[in-house]
DNA sequence: GGTTGACTTCGAGTGCTCTCGAACTGGAAG
DNA sequence: CTTCCAGTTCGAGAGCACTCGAAGTCAACC
């Protein structure tokens, strides 16, 4: 909580390295208001607080899924207005769940013919 | 098996209708060399087999499972190199199962996340 | 025989998500 | 003091997978 002269928080290598994103997009997202804007030090730079960290994997597991980085915005917008969003933000979760779950049906789906095209083409290297 | 003054076959459009696709990515698909030349009708339009459509399906499922084009070109052209490269092309359906397998872990990790956070909004939304 | 509509090729444009280069700055080590 | 590194902003560029517009052709219908 010491944010008066002590150099805080966690630089955007580090940040990124944490994460699993690059500087480059670590910045981006900012800009694009998937990140409220990060904390700075004396010199300018990003200083990324522990929580800024929490938010940025939760972003990557949406984005992971497949949420389109509008919706990733409308939700950090939500975020930012406070308990009142709360509802919304759980649509918006609930709805993204719906599609990850189609998502995964469907991709089980296509595992099925690519196991099926699996044992045809060893069946036919059998019987050659 | 009739090719022979008979018209045969279905239109780009139709075709395009039955496996999901545009005309326009149908064309795409086989200027990138995905698909085989598709035999043509005395005006020089495309006609689609059943065997095309089938080949089309496959190349449905590969894409939504994330294999990149390139990938599917690859396995075109092993595909057009007849038997002898069944090998190659179950060691490649065998990798790209090998990573549809790891997406789907993946997922199932994020629905996680996804379920408890949609969990907290409503213990959040009641106790307010 | 004119109109309609689905087709043809070709190259250019789009949408999304980064990714990078250029030019610069500030702090730390030797 | 110089060197070096990691950071800064800005706008341009890249990669992928389409998507479309333009200009033309062909067969079918009225």
């Amino acid at each position: 909580m010491d944010i008066s002269t002590q150099e805080t928080g966690i630089s955007v290598g580090e940040a990124a390295a944490r994460v699993g994103l690059t500087t480059y997009t670590l910045r981006w997202y900012e800009q694009e208001g998937l990140v409220a804007p990060v904390g700075r030090d004396s010199a300018g730079r990003r200083r990324y607080t522990e929580s800024d960290l929490d938010w940025l994997l939760l972003l990557t597991r949406l984005r992971r899924t497949g949420m389109p980085v509008r919706d990733m915005r409308r939700y950090a917008e939500l975020a930012r207005l406070g308990d009142r969003t709360l509802g919304a933000r759980r649509a918006l979760f609930e709805a993204h769940r719906a599609r990850v779950l189609a998502r995964m049906a469907e991709l089980e789906e296509d595992l099925r013919v690519l196991n099926y095209k699996i044992d045809i083409y060893r069946k036919a290297e059998e019987g050659r």
